[in-house]
DNA sequence: ACTTGACACCTAGGGTTTCTATGCCTAGCA
DNA sequence: TGCTAGGCATAGAAACCCTAGGTGTCAAGT
């Protein structure tokens, strides 16, 4: 799949992952290969400032994982984060209803 | 809907619009409206430069009408156009399954 | 005659997004 | 010890679309 085919979407798909269950960055690249089925192997270098987008946006909040050995950052969803990811939702049905009627 | 989500998307819907029928850019922009009952409004700042790129490209050709007073550029499909307007479709599908697979 | 609006083309510049490339660090295993 | 996987981060480039402006024709209304 080409980059940019993506580009505005990819928001949406992290948020919909990180709705599910809180993770921290590493995962959720995990996490979007496998729901894809290795279709999105997102770098690193993609996800990451996304993530920190979203931070500071108010759509999610982090913390580090403190404990064992590794550091990890786990993200999880806010109360507007929640209904960004509703409004997201709805402007995907939205985009993929006009396209199939333009390309159609 | 937000700007983005239309991010690499422009060229096939184009395409697709110009496949059906040869058509200047005005026209483009009015088919889209219509095809899309209103919600796709683009501005010509966009498809101009994107039918620039498209013929660069070599996926279409475009010629001056000659005749009534207005002059317009009328711009069809190439050959090569036409097997990537089939090449975007096919993707537009895979992007399609692999995001509601993410978003389910 | 003049103005308004639709038609029709064009470009420069900016903002946003994603990717490439790189760096740093920990943990486990050969 | 070296290698691989896990884990975070940023700088810079490349691509895309939009804003904002410009040029000009034509028809209709005042």
């Amino acid at each position: 799949m080409r980059a940019e085919v993506l580009k505005g979407h990819l928001d949406a798909l992290i948020l919909a992952v990180v709705a599910d269950a809180p993770l921290h960055g590493y995962a959720i690249i995990e996490e979007l290969k496998r729901r894809s089925v290795g279709s999105l192997s997102l770098p690193e270098g993609t996800v990451y400032p996304a993530l920190h987008r979203l931070e500071a946006a108010g759509l999610l909040s982090s913390a580090w994982s403190r404990g064992e050995g590794r550091r990890r950052r786990v993200y999880e969803l806010t109360r507007r984060g929640e209904r960004e990811l509703g409004v997201r939702r709805g402007e995907w049905r939205e985009f993929v209803k006009v396209v199939e009627a333009v390309m159609a």
